[in-house]
DNA sequence: CTGCTACACTAACGAGCGTTAGTTAAAGTA
DNA sequence: TACTTTAACTAACGCTCGTTAGTGTAGCAG
């Protein structure tokens, strides 16, 4: 009997990762099938538990695996601002790494905003923690950008999860053999969050 | 043998779309079960059979309600605007009827924002059809107010979808026990949108 | 060469799924 | 009062699901 692997290192135990990943954030959690997943990668449903313990163990390492990365790109963005950043300088920066791994990691982005409620209860509140983390990194910036009075807004938490979810939804539409690069897009993204936290001009 | 009813009216039939939608909202398509639907009703789930002709003729028809909802929302909104509306008047009046029935009816928003996929492959036709329709108004407002040029955009398609999107976001997190009202709510996003829409004021 | 490990396989379990057939009881109509 | 309709029920069908047990085999370590 081999030992239920906690997280599975090998060709294989990958190919299954990315086969699931892309049916989870396609298809649903609960529409993909052990012996879909199985199918994709040529073997049998009973030899993926060679690899993973249960169907929510491969779940449950693909969302982790895709909030590092998405902290990460924030962390690798944060450490990259120019010495004392101004609050639009923190803005652009966030704005920019959160729509450019939601362009670019779309299937990870879909597991992570559609996904969580299939993970077991205790998976699922250390996702929501994690996420929760996340938003808090642009809520900060917003309330900082407010406190010197270079932002406007009428309310700083509904305008945080307005340019989240803006964000976000770029994982659903985007291809990135459309018309716009990442960085096209991340420009407007960038546009459009800064003007959400200026006041309109006054007729003069 | 009853016949297989197109769209049923009846209190139980109510009841039924009642607790569907809200669990079809809340768990997804595929983790809610008829005998869970039936059991929120009182009744089994071969009983469900006497109302509609399938699980997913249920989903259709709230599929198809939401939509009309949401339309007819749209058109009340345009009908109620002052005589030769500006881009400005037309964007708010959009905005504000797309937030409000985000807000106030979460689990059709929900249905239509997600739960798509589930239906067959030719009600899904219809069923995009008609959110590609609703799309278009918001794109058209956008394109009059770019051409009277009282609007300013990098990119007319992104900022549409970025609109539309941070109102959809709003049923899922939008409790109307919470601090904002819906008007508030609408005040908020018509100004975010509005700004969106503007150019950022140069420095003077 | 021997033995162990890794990893595939077949077969099957029990549970749950959407759905159908056939039955029964109550309500409405002639 | 008799007939029809409505809408509930029980029972079961065939299927798919996640998962487990047990088996075979190739490759590597001693």
């Amino acid at each position: 009997m081999p030992p239920v692997p906690e997280a599975a290192i090998s060709a294989t135990a990958d190919e299954i990762r990315e086969a699931a990943l892309e049916q989870f954030a396609r298809d649903g959690y609960s529409s993909t099938s052990m012996r879909d997943i199985a199918s994709s990668v040529g073997i049998k449903a009973a030899s993926l538990y060679n690899h993973f313990g249960s169907k929510e163990a491969i779940l449950w390492d693909l969302t982790l695996t895709a909030f590092e990365e998405l902290l990460r790109g924030r962390d690798l963005a944060i450490a990259n601002l120019p010495v004392d950043p101004t609050p639009q300088d923190r803005l652009a920066c966030l704005v920019t790494s959160h729509v450019a791994f939601h362009a670019r990691n779309s299937n990870q982005a879909l597991l992570v905003n559609s996904q969580l409620a299939a993970l077991s209860k205790t998976h699922y509140r250390k996702a929501v923690a994690m996420r929760a983390q996340y938003e808090a990194t642009m809520r900060q910036v917003i309330d900082e950008g407010v406190a010197k009075d270079v932002f406007t807004t009428i309310d700083a938490r509904v305008t945080t999860f307005a340019i989240l979810q803006m964000g976000m939804a770029v994982s659903a539409w985007f291809r990135p053999e459309g018309p716009l690069t990442v960085a096209d897009l991340c420009t407007i993204y960038v546009d459009l969050a800064a003007k959400m936290l200026t006041p309109l001009p006054l007729k003069c």
